[in-house]
This record gives structure tokens, sequence and C-alpha cells, in this order.
DNA sequence: CTGAGATAGTTAATATATTAAGTAAAAGAC
DNA sequence: GTCTTTTACTTAATATATTAACTATCTCAG
């Protein structure tokens, strides 16, 4: 079956419709569609934030932990899809700019809650209006249908990925 | 007209339905849908790639040159969407292994084509199938009407995003 | 020609991503 | 209560992303 898939995909002189819908779609490919997708997206976003000398993932921090007390790095690090790794040198890079503060949890010694400061308060509130009106605009290209539409796409196809796994 | 949605934003006592539904669309944000659906993407491809000691992005590459002759670096950057100083290093490490060629052009001294050694279309005609077989998954997963759909829509955006820059 | 721009690539510096190891504290097994 | 395993992070090593600066051509106006 799998010898067979690839035997066709290896003679590009007469594929058969199955194989041909395939490498269409591989000319497609997913991964880079939302990439190039993603990649406009951000772009809107990132002329924003660079204003304020911010990155696209601090900024998923600073939107994360705002209106909260304060959250285990580990539970920021999964909701911002930042891998703790990376978290570990953003959060350093953060907390030397005042953005954000540490404080080791006195139930378990292995965690570390971290918080917003004033001022990173104060800046998500100046920031927040501007990336409303990216939104504003991603709403204007796309329609409001369609871009539910793709919300629900998108989700779909994480979930169905996810418990396929 | 600025002021008003910011001023609207930071009470977050009583907001009206306009700016409760653009704090929806931002806790949706799109970046961040983007991002996790293409990692669960992502990660599939991954798994096979990662036994060939393949990344994403030099997969990108192969495939791009993949039944060509040969591209320069330039044209082969913005097809692959990788920044040119990304791909002075991927393409560097690719020779290193053998799987690129490069020739400087005798028209004009500052291009470079690069092109696949018969070991790296070798390795692509082995890999393909398997790759294949993450988008029969993957089809399998949205259905082939969802996929086209959620295809158009990618496509629509990132078209929108671009004119509108 | 010739000098001012434009182009193709690389280098440099900093920020993240990814995988593997390592460390310290907590939870469980016995 | 020790011992093993798990959990929450950090460190390390390598690969890529992003922006700016630099180099070697090339193009083209004058």
């Amino acid at each position: 079956m799998q010898a067979q898939v690839q035997l066709t995909l290896m003679s590009t002189s007469f594929p058969d419709e199955a194989s041909r819908r395939l490498l269409r779609d591989l000319a497609h490919s997913l991964p880079m569609a939302l990439l190039r997708t993603r990649e406009a997206v951000v772009q809107r976003f990132r002329e924003v934030l660079s204003r304020y000398g911010l990155t696209e993932q601090q900024w998923r921090i600073l939107r994360a932990l705002d209106g909260r007390e304060g959250l285990e790095i580990s539970l920021l690090a999964e909701e911002c899809r930042i891998l703790l790794p990376s978290m570990t040198g953003i959060l350093k890079r953060m907390e030397a700019r005042g953005l954000i503060l540490r404080q080791a949890s006195v139930a378990d010694g292995r965690k570390v809650r971290v918080a917003l400061t004033e001022e990173a308060k104060a800046l998500v509130a100046q920031i927040k209006p501007e990336v409303v009106q990216v939104y504003v605009e991603i709403e204007r290209i796309l329609g409001r249908n369609k871009l539910e539409q793709l919300y629900a796409l998108l989700e779909e196809l994480e979930q169905g990925l996810a418990s396929s796994a």
C-alpha cells in the first residue's frame, strides 16, 4: 500500500487521479499556507509592537497575564504556546526590563508565579487599542462571517489532530 | 475615534456590544489560532522529517528545488518564505551535508543558483510518500471540502492583507 | 565612461524554537 | 521513612527568525 503510493508518485509520467490530487495537495502545502497567512497577519501586529520594543511572544505573555493575579510559568507557557526553555529567556528579559515580577511558591518550592508590574499593565492598556485596530482591519478584509468560519476550521483541525495523536 | 475605542476598552465595567465583541475577538487571537493549528500540523510532518535528520525549513527547500534545474537563492527564499539571512545558514548546512550544490551565475556575478544533488533527489523520493500519508490523515480528519475551504480562506486573508499593505 | 542608486548575498547581533540533559523539590510506592 | 518516579524549571547546544549593516555587483542617468 505504502509502496504503491511511492511508485505512483515517483513515475510522474502518467499519474492516476488519486495521486494527481495528492500531488496537488502537496503543492498546496498546508504548513506553508498557514505560515504565509500567519506571517501576513503577524506583520501587522509587529508594526505596532515593535514601536514599543516588544516581540510577538512578549505580547502574548503580557496579554495572558493582564487582568490576572499571576500565573505559574508552566501554565503561562502552555497558554502562550511557548516552550519552557524559551520562556526562561523571554521572562528573564521581561524581568530585566521591569515588565514582570517573579515570586516562588511557598507551598511548592518548584513552582514560580509571574505577574505584571504596574508599568506593564499601563503598557498593555496603552497598546491594546492599537492592536484592536489591527483586528478591525482584518475583519474588514475578510468579513465577520468568513473570519468566524476560519476560526472554526482552524479549531476543528487542531482538535482533530490532537485527539488522533 | 481611536481615543473612543481606547476608552471603552479600558473601562471593563460596562462594555458596550461593540467593544465586547472586539474583546472576544481579541481573546480568539488570530495569530494564536494560526500558530496552534500550524503547530499541530507541523508536528506530524516533523515526526517524519526528524527521522531523516531534516528540519521543516530544509524540507521546504528540498521540495522547492525538486524537479527543477536550480534556482537563485533569492527566488528560493521567497518561495519558501525564508529570509535571506536564514537561508545563508540553512544552505551552508545543507551543502556541508551534500544535499545541494551552488554555482555562481556567469551572467551576473551577484547571483548564485542552488540545485539538488542526486543524493538529495533520492532522499526526497524516499520521504515524499511518508509526507503524503500525513496529508491523507489531515484530509481524513477535516474532510476534503473543509480542507479546501480552509485553503481558500487562508489565501483570501493573505491576499487581502498583502494588497492593503 | 562615471558616479549615484539598486540588487544579491553575507555578516552580525539579538531573540526564539527545539531537543536533550540536568537540578531541585514533591509525590508515591514499599 | 527511604527510594523511585514525577514535576517544574533551568541549562546547553544547535537551528532559525528578525533587523541592521556591509560587500560586491549591476544598472543607468548624465
